[in-house]
DNA sequence: CGATTTTCATTTGTCAGACATTTAAATGTC
DNA sequence: GACATTTAAATGTCTGACAAATGAAAATCG
């Protein structure tokens, strides 16, 4: 494990990104201990402070792990599903807050990759994601949720959905594109009405999953789509005639 | 902006927590310059290097960028379609390898995932998109090609029909699916024939994206997805018994 | 002898202060 | 006005130190 002295890089950004390759090809294999802090300072030839860097890199990456006193250290560290989940929906909803994605957009793939579980998910689904998904229906159709539960409840029903499909790596890709959709949706008033058809579609959905018919999930998921799309469309252009009412610039 | 005086964690954490739902929730704008390290400090009554630790933790995650000189400084980063890749890639990588995902789920993820975006690619590709499957797959049918070069070629492929459905997001998503299947793909030896049952998979899909028929191009990635699994399993099969001929502990 | 407590070395977490390096703005010079 | 120089501000890095945690080993006690 060396870095390129002659590189413009800061020296932790080096010595992160060696101790990463170093990981990642299977040179460093899990739960085994790093070197010391010490240690590696004087192998790399930096301080201590350097190499803390470097070590504060690779943890915010869920890389390694630190543990205090004798015998602790950095570790590599297992990446589980929850914390690859974190890094996944952190990353999208960045991605999608930064870089203007239409709401479109974002809608379109996100049940484009829905419906690519609508299969697996019909067919592997247990009793109790379908419970899930009847019981978070029924939740929605509550009239004094606020629109925050809604979502979140929403939210929840599509987990289930995808979750049925029993396929971890499917459910963690689907995480980033559904959780991150959550502040577009957020901006969207739910009302009474509209929430009615939501319900109706969720409704569709989990009985098109109780009979096992992949078809009607995915038809009702692109139903739900078009109506979402809908929906978002006349609310956006409700905001922006309230803005010119307001002028421009309220 | 503030971190508890009473948790248990570590400041560099805390106060990269801090900031980082700053920037999650808006509250620092994109390329808006924070405080410097010794303000930074001040503020949180921390020493710089423990500050330096928490910007370190952003700047591995991509969410900040720095600048040496006067008027440098801690900068909110726009995440590019470009880092989110990487990162989606490496976070893909790490946990693909470390939980010990079984080669069919993992390709059963990867190519549902792939179907999803069969629907709008067979709808909106250009001919650049056709022309690049085109390419890859005569370059596939190469003799002389090391597994390698012809992995990487059917990453390309494959990348050019996801492309082809002209949606970022989805774009974004599946490089995580496709490209941390690579390692796991790498392990399987293409045989000459399997090269060649490939080659005509490749050539059924780029010729359905043609004729625009996206259930025929489906239909084949299903058929892929099949034979990909069956190769494996083979070649597995035949590693188990090289190890059993080998004695156990070789 | 066994169980419990204490000591102790090791390692990370944090701090203070210093110097080096980079960078762009401000200033001076022709 | 164009170009060179100075300068201030900021990050990058180092040194040295102490605090806190932690598990192992040693010491103590029943």
């Amino acid at each position: 494990m060396k870095i390129d002295p002659n590189s413009k890089a800061d020296l932790s950004a080096q010595i992160a990104g060696a101790i990463r390759d170093a990981i990642i090809s299977g040179a460093l294999i899990m739960d085994s201990r790093l070197p010391s802090e010490a240690e590696l300072a004087e192998n790399f030839a930096v301080s201590r402070p350097t190499v803390r860097e470097a070590l504060k890199r690779l943890a915010a990456q869920s890389l390694i792990r630190t543990q205090r006193g004798a015998f602790g250290g950095a570790f590599v560290n297992r990446l589980s599903y929850e914390e690859a989940y974190n890094h996944h929906i952190t990353t999208s909803t960045l991605l999608l807050g930064m870089n203007g994605v239409s709401f479109d957009t974002a809608c379109e793939a996100r049940f484009a990759l829905e419906r690519a579980c609508a299969v697996l998910s019909a067919e592997r689904r247990t009793p109790d994601h379908l419970a899930t998904m009847r019981v978070e229906t029924l939740r929605q159709a509550q009239p004094g949720l606020s629109d925050e539960a809604f979502c979140a409840s929403d939210v929840a029903f599509h987990r289930a959905l995808v979750d049925g499909a029993d396929n971890p790596v499917l459910s963690y890709q689907l995480a980033g594109a559904v959780e991150a959709m959550q502040p577009l949706m957020n901006m969207i008033t739910f009302t009474a009405r509209s929430r009615k058809e939501i319900v109706r579609l969720h409704t569709c959905i989990a009985d098109a999953s109780e009979a096992r018919n992949s078809a009607a999930v995915a038809e009702a998921l692109t139903e739900l789509e078009t109506y979402t799309k809908m929906l978002a469309q006349s609310v956006f252009a409700a905001k922006a005639q309230a803005a010119i009412a307001d002028g421009v610039a309220p």
